[in-house]
RNA sequence: GCUGGUAUGGUGUAGUUCGGUCCAUCAUGGCGGGUUUUCAUUCCGUCGACCCGGGUUCAAAUCCCGGUACUAGCACCA
């Protein structure tokens, strides 16, 4: 047998086997626009889909209707925002809701198997009973009762409320894992579903409906988080009862971002509807609605993704991290501007002229594809604005000249740089607009405002601040002054 | 408590399947420096790790045994 030559792998690990024509899915329940963490489900199967030349199927789980309800406009967003990360739309989208008969068919076949029952102990008891490996009263009755429990679970008229029946599937209860004993498949829940209303009564828990589904997709790969262990372990006894055979299947670990706290869907719905954050995309949410209109290009998420690859540990990122990724993709596109914040004005004094009657900055210094900025040449007794941090008796105005400056004045002394001193940016006031930068500090959203060149910006343009970072147009207000959010350095 | 999972520098990650090419990869970060353009970006240099203890072996990040830490499930959530 001879050993592979060791060389760093980029990307992904190719699934086992390299087979071809997978099929994988992404199942975010929408409860709620996509998270960052739900971004990583979309990317890695994807990706894996690419690599394999198959399939990836959007899934959405949408069968709880009471704790995680989901929100009507999710299903459209969370298409789109999967189109907007991959660059493509899924191959396939289901939703779980619009597919209930064929579950409830799966469950009545089940049931008169005998691979499932319908259970009314209280949850108490059955747990109590569970965890001394024994066998509740109802699993031992007989399968024509099963059935007509059944029914009735299912009959509005049964009598039967919310938590009062369960339908389970029958396990060896000798197992050693407490989780997998005769795990529940489907319960009443009378709450209505906006897609579906009240039509129907008992909907699948997502261990049931998930792993029917996977089946009827043909879904060959399943890539989730290692919380979902305990899933797979379920689900692969009902396949193995059924004859069918489980996907092989991949975990993650949890990721935390440093900068952001721990936000649930349903947390920050609370939050946006007190008022506390302005929007699904408030740049304080690790939502991908917040990352999009922040100025985050959809490849760095996809880079930050793959580099984290597949491993099963709990890991704990900074936001640093991401934004690097992002620097790379969108660095060398991103035209830079002059932007003074808290500007003094001083007047130019000239005593030679520049020589040209117009001046040209480059719009990036590495990429000269992207053209000059032009401005008018500066003439003796133009009023020019520095940052006021910036002032000093000697500075050098970035790719103009060398001055000296005083309280009202600041005089060209030549235009060649002929020394050491600072090198700052500056703005001529007749060539130059009010802008905002907002900056989100300490949670907050702090306004700096400043004096930005003159230059025709359209909303949601990613620029580059000379010596303050990179930061998007947000809003133009009506008297002509930009609004940035700041985005990264 | 029961059942799983994971452990490589500050943070991530490659290498672990088949022990040697690993005095351990790449990135990020920190530090230092360069750039006719400089608190941003960019470039260069540099710092820094195999959870612990045994064992097997000529050779262990990699195999075995025993610890420890962290983490997940045990929901009529996904």
């Amino acid at each position: 047998m001879e050993k592979r030559v060791k060389e760093r792998r980029e990307g992904l690990r190719p699934l086992d086997g390299e087979p071809t024509g997978v099929v994988l899915r992404f199942a975010p329940n929408p409860n709620g626009p996509m998270s960052l963490g739900h971004s990583r489900g979309v990317v890695i199967n994807s990706e894996f889909a690419r690599m394999h030349e198959g399939e990836v199927i959007l899934r959405f789980d949408d069968t709880d209707t009471k704790r995680k309800p989901p929100s009507i406009e999710a299903y459209d967003t969370i298409a789109k925002e999967f189109e907007w990360l991959t660059g493509r739309a899924p191959d396939r989208i289901v939703t779980a809701s619009e597919r209930m008969p064929l579950y409830l068919a799966h469950v009545i076949e089940d049931i008169e198997a005998e691979r499932a029952y319908v259970c009314t102990c209280a949850a108490g008891d059955f747990k109590e009973l569970r965890d001394a490996k024994k066998t509740c009263p109802c699993r031992s009755l007989a399968t024509t009762e099963h059935v007509e429990r059944w029914e009735r679970m299912n009959d509005p008229k049964g009598g039967w409320q919310d938590g009062d029946a369960v339908v389970r599937i029958r396990t060896d209860l000798t197992l050693p894992n407490p989780a997998l004993r005769d795990w529940p498949a489907l319960r009443i829940q009378t709450a209505p579903h906006p897609k579906v209303g009240d039509a129907y009564r008992v909907w699948p828990l997502l261990d049931y409906q998930s792993a029917i589904e996977d089946h009827l997709q043909g879904v060959t790969h399943i890539v989730r988080g290692k919380d979902l262990m305990d899933s797979t372990r379920k689900q692969t006894l009902l396949y193995d009862m059924r004859g069918w055979k489980y996907p092989d299947t991949l975990y993650w670990g949890r990721v935390k971002v440093h900068e952001f706290g721990s936000f649930s869907t349903s947390a920050m719905r609370t939050d946006i509807e007190a008022g506390t954050y302005s929007g699904w995309d408030d740049p304080r949410l690790p939502t991908i609605a917040a990352f999009r209109s922040k100025g985050y290009a959809p490849e760095a998420i996809r880079s930050f993704w793959l580099e984290q690859g597949l491993t099963q540990k709990d890991i704990a990122v900074s936001m640093k991290t991401i934004e690097s990724h992002n620097v790379k993709a969108i660095e060398s596109t991103t035209p830079r501007y002059s932007f003074v914040q808290d500007p003094l004005s001083r007047r130019l004094g000239m005593h030679e002229t520049w020589p040209s009657n117009c001046f040209n900055i480059p719009s990036h210094p590495e990429n000269a594809s992207m053209g000059n900025r032009q401005w008018p040449a500066p003439k003796d007794g133009d009023s020019i604005l520095i940052q006021a941090t910036d002032f000093s008796a000697s500075l050098r105005l970035k790719e103009f000249a060398n001055v000296t400056v005083s309280e009202d004045a600041a005089i060209v002394e030549d235009f060649d740089r002929s020394d050491r001193r600072q090198i700052i940016h500056w703005v001529l006031e007749h060539h130059s607009r009010d802008a905002v930068l907002l900056i989100v500090e300490e949670n907050q959203i702090k306004r700096h405002p400043g004096r930005l060149e003159n230059v025709d910006l359209e909303l949601g343009k990613v620029v580059q601040l000379e010596r303050v970072g990179f930061a998007i147009v947000t809003e133009i207000q009506e008297d002509g002054t930009l609004v940035f959010t700041y985005l990264h350095d």
